[in-house]
DNA sequence: AAGGTTTGCAACCGCATGAAA
DNA sequence: ATTTCATGCGGTTGCAAACCT
């Protein structure tokens, strides 16, 4: 992605003074990583505002959660983690946020894309080729169509399972398929045009 | 080499929820 | 009890890069 254009996407770029849309801007990382390593996260509105960034809240804390956290793990979703992702997803369906818990230092983000380019993609391929087991069909046109979480919740469980229920669990759908399942890897996407960690370099360098 | 198509991912949007006033 | 505001979530979109013809 190119993130130094910084209109290139903008569509408010006229009334630009307001709201900034669009990819971030390494300096605008910069400034929102300076801010919150002085001054905390807080209340993200009034620290777009502070921080001088010309974004909402919203945006801030996208950013930051996704992508400029310190603790944020890209790239390389390795087969225990995309095993987990595949049995989470099956007990859940769309929960990308509580499957990131069981993941550390992967975002709900990564992990809903990581399972609609890869995982499902992947899944339809295979179903494609062997003709198809009904149960997993069933899931693939869950999403295929689009259906709520609320649906997916009333197909797979809920909440009270959470923790403990991984014990005693057994992939209902996938398993079958592991055999074909190819990783997608290298899932390498550390090839930004600045790294986090140059980031983080140039605001322990100049911070404060 | 050029043009078209597909892929992967960052970021936005709208809605839901919860806390504070 | 109601309203307002902030946050969190899942779905979707836009676009650059990669791939194909």
């Amino acid at each position: 992605m190119d993130h130094q254009k910084p209109c290139s996407s903008n569509i408010n770029c006229s009334q630009d003074a307001e709201v900034r849309k669009g990819p971030w801007t390494m300096e605008e990382d910069l400034i929102l990583i300076n801010y919150i390593a002085n001054h905390g996260e807080g209340v993200w509105n009034s620290l777009a505002k502070s921080a001088g960034l010309k974004r909402t809240g919203k945006s801030c804390r996208l950013r930051w959660l996704n992508y400029l956290r310190p603790d944020v793990r890209r790239g390389n979703i390795t087969p225990e983690e995309q095993l987990l992702i595949m049995e989470l997803h099956a007990k859940w369906g769309n929960r990308w946020s509580k499957i990131a818990k069981h993941l550390p230092g992967r975002t709900d983000n990564e992990i809903k894309n990581y399972w609609r380019t890869r995982i499902q993609k992947h899944i339809k391929q295979a179903e494609n080729f062997s003709g198809q087991s009904s149960e997993q069909s069933n899931i693939i046109d869950h999403h295929q169509q689009g259906c709520s979480s609320s649906q997916i919740n009333n197909n797979y469980n809920n909440d009270a399972a959470d923790n403990n229920a991984m014990d005693n669990y057994s992939p209902p759908s996938y398993s079958g398929n592991m055999e074909t399942f190819q990783p997608p890897f290298p899932t390498e996407s550390n090839d930004n045009i600045w790294s986090i960690d140059d980031l983080w370099s140039l605001q322990l360098l100049g911070g404060e």
